[in-house]
DNA sequence: TCTCTATATAACAAAATCATTATATTCCGA
DNA sequence: TCGGAATATAATGATTTTGTTATATAGAGA
């Protein structure tokens, strides 16, 4: 009884749209931007104070996970509140914080 | 009795770190490259035909991983052969491959 | 309405990424 | 040592990303 090996669980068209979102993530910015907003969400001019960004920046690093459905925006007066809202850059914060406590140097 | 909240648990030199990690990886066929060869390690011509990618392109796909760490390599006979050797992406091909089974759509 | 504050966007230049083409290197067998 | 197969690298141009400067938009209060 012969099996065919699975060689790719992950489908291509699911890969194709996750890897815009990984790359989205590979800049240490928007990383700690998303670790600040995933407890509780927090205007533009915190996250810009808070990391020492400048306001094009920071709401452009905004803007941009926003339009991926990485962060949810409401307005709240003149300020514009932003969190996180996606399963999976939970799920990667948490892959960091294991990371960073298991492996030293070495990842 | 007052309590200074953690703004961050990831240090900024790990996500520093980190983050030049998950920019490589953000690109589909770096992941799709890092699927094959986390089981067993694989040459680059067995990566190329079963990716459908050309020769130079694969080797700098499997350079660029191999610096920073994720893949090691070995040569046999004239074969080099790739593998996955980082805890970090074999945890996120976990998340990966949750995303995939639970969220349908969004992520 | 005028002004101030907060946020978004446009325009730009520098830097990085990407795939292609061409060439070099390495190993094996004849 | 010569030829071929497998892999790596260099060079190039096209595209994308990045941060800055400048400007536009939106809401709150006088």
């Amino acid at each position: 009884m012969t099996m065919t090996e699975p060689v790719s669980e992950l489908d291509a068209d699911f890969l194709q749209e996750v890897s815009t979102i990984i790359k989205t993530m590979g800049h240490p910015d928007r990383l700690r931007i998303v670790e600040l907003v995933r407890v509780n969400e927090h205007s533009v001019k915190d996250i810009q104070q808070a990391l020492g960004l400048s306001q094009p920046v920071t709401s452009q690093h905004l803007r941009r996970m926003y339009h991926q459905g990485i962060l949810t925006s409401r307005r709240e007066g003149h300020r514009v509140l932003y969190a996180v809202d996606s399963p999976l850059i939970e799920k990667m914060l948490e892959c960091l914080k294991e990371t960073q406590a298991e492996v030293r140097g070495r990842m």
